[in-house]
DNA sequence: ACGCGAACCAAAAACGTTTACGGAGGTGTC
DNA sequence: GACACCTCCGTAAACGTTTTTGGTTCGCGT
């Protein structure tokens, strides 16, 4: 005997009242809720999911897709520890459970989105490194899974997504450096089809078009998200014939590298060349001289994403009347000496 | 009518025989397995999850718990990615999925991966950062749940884990400091009581008994895994009395913090102090001057845990007779700038 | 013509849970 | 005292799959 039964056989009741006294339904007395739920601690009883899912259709967890592979995320992964505390702090107030997804490098990553759908292991998914067109939100939609993007793409449809503000970030470092002077601001971008990167050029041209200032294509540099990436990045800057004098980066850790190569030609960050980098995190704050960078808070995006997912899944939405969340994530600039201000 | 049965009905044939066909079995005839094949693709059929996990009692899926946090898990940024990548790698090839379980901040431990257990969602754990006193491995090993550590443990009892070299990185790390004349040689360790601390500090005094070195209290550094515990343990370096002339570390982001700390006292790793880091990574690939640290490959890490796994798992065994795999993996030494050498 | 095994498949039970339904007993109302 | 109406609980069906059991068909040898 095992399960559920025995806890009924145990307390000489029912199973179906076990059932309802631990899902607190009303029509249980309070006096047998309370052997019940007490008889479940001490026998260690944990209702199985398998069981539960089947019945109820639904699996009580939430999935977090997540793409391995250094440069293809275009996030390192202390980024998605950040975001997972925050999610689940969200979660566990309705029991939800977060499960990350990770898909190998060697899968594509929309087979594996279609796998891990049919199997039916989550109610809710949440994807991120959103590609230009992303082939997965059209399958999310279709499957009618509920799901929110962490990164917009130009997929068309009326989903959910939250992303960081790469065309604020972008405006704003041109301004910035801009007021101090440079004219020739070259940009990093990712080098496969990512849509941040998109995000992020147009905030660019925008930025250098109110300022006045010519669109120059040769000053777009297409390197992949990696600190190798950084380094290569630095490579081509200095091997231009008509140099920029500052730069703006997309991805956080292509200071790392770009920085190493400098050093290696004996230039300086901020007094060589103005660099801006992307967001701060733990690497970013002992880096010498100090980055000038874009400040999140890791842990808050997390629980937008939890509240905005759920908003969308009808069990819950009624806690969390949101509509379809489409935001733009805010990032404030963190001053440091890399960009020579 | 939804599943197994739309796809029966679809082709004339039982449910049953659909399962069969499904999962290979012999009893199915060639041409209507090919038929069966066929049409689950065509109908995008994927067994539920939860009518499989029921019947046959598995989920067909392994966890992987991981614990937020930046400075508790003793490993950061990409290593885990990297490890995934394995393990899935070795997963597939059985048709099992790999699940992240990330238990956050807020939650105990120990207290999670019951709750993870209970639910039933997984076949299999593998943990990680591991205490001296680990009470999950009490935990699965009473659970009769099939699980590996990533990392030892002090906990008593005759289970499976796997666990870098720190005792040979600390030996090793002393020897090359000593036969560069370094006498006074400190170790970082972790100031919480994950275990592989302990390992390092054995494998670090071992070494200074074996070059007739005393051992000094005083220079064993506990500083938090983070880089701004290496940040700290660079003040605490220069504000000691009689200072150590090298120093190994036992986690792979310390050296970040510390080069900051010398860089403002204008001194430079290498010169002033010999440092010796441990994993080498992305981030240590990039730095100035280049840590002298250890590599290891965390894919084949990863499938070496997947294939220990699966090798404690009745249903896999035969496949994998590796027993119960206790088993130090080896880190190779990457001689760099930091240690003056 | 008959028996017999092999090949294939249909039917039904089982996994552990939730929940719709109904019934027993008690309480209150006229 | 009949009736309605609660409160609490037992019964049983249902979720989608796998697997056991048993049965039908066919080919083949005698």
């Amino acid at each position: 005997m095992k399960g559920i039964r025995r806890l009924a056989q145990e307390l000489n009741i029912s199973i179906g009242t076990v059932s309802r006294a631990l899902n607190g339904r009303a029509d249980v007395s309070d006096e047998t809720r309370q052997r019940v739920l007490e008889a479940a601690t001490t026998m260690g009883y944990v209702p199985n999911q398998a069981g539960r899912s089947l019945r109820q259709g639904s699996t009580n967890a939430i999935g977090f897709m997540i793409e391995l592979g250094a440069d293809i995320n275009g996030n390192s992964d202390t980024f998605f520890m950040g975001v997972f505390d925050g999610v689940q702090s969200v979660l566990t107030r309705h029991h939800l459970d977060l499960v990350a997804l990770p898909c190998p490098t060697d899968e594509n990553p929309t087979a594996y989105l279609q796998r891990m759908i049919g199997r039916r292991l989550v109610d809710g998914l949440i994807i991120s490194a959103t590609h230009r067109k992303d082939p997965r939100i059209d399958l999310l939609t279709k499957a009618r899974i509920p799901f929110i993007a962490l990164g917009r793409s130009q997929t068309p449809g009326d989903y959910p997504w939250i992303d960081l503000d790469f065309d604020g970030v972008a405006r704003r470092g041109i301004d910035r450096l801009v007021s101090a002077g440079h004219s020739r601001i070259a940009a990093a971008v990712p080098s496969n089809d990512i849509n941040l990167g998109f995000v992020f050029l147009d905030g660019y041209k925008a930025a250098l078009k109110r300022h006045g200032l010519p669109y120059d294509p040769s000053l777009v540099m297409r390197v992949p998200s990696s600190e190798l990436g950084g380094y290569q990045l630095g490579h081509d800057i200095l091997t231009m014939e008509n140099r920029p004098t500052a730069i703006i980066l997309n991805y956080e850790l292509l200071a790392l590298g770009l920085y190493r190569q400098l050093a290696e030609a004996g230039l300086q960050a901020g007094r060589d060349l103005a660099i801006i980098g992307f967001r701060e995190n733990p690497v970013s704050r002992f880096m010498s001289p100090r980055l000038t960078c874009f400040r999140l808070s890791l842990r808050d995006l997390g629980i937008a994403l939890g509240e905005a997912l759920l908003a969308s899944m009808p069990a819950y939405a009624d806690a969390y009347p949101l509509g379809t969340v489409q935001r733009v994530w805010p990032m404030e600039l963190v001053p440091g000496e890399s960009d020579g201000l």
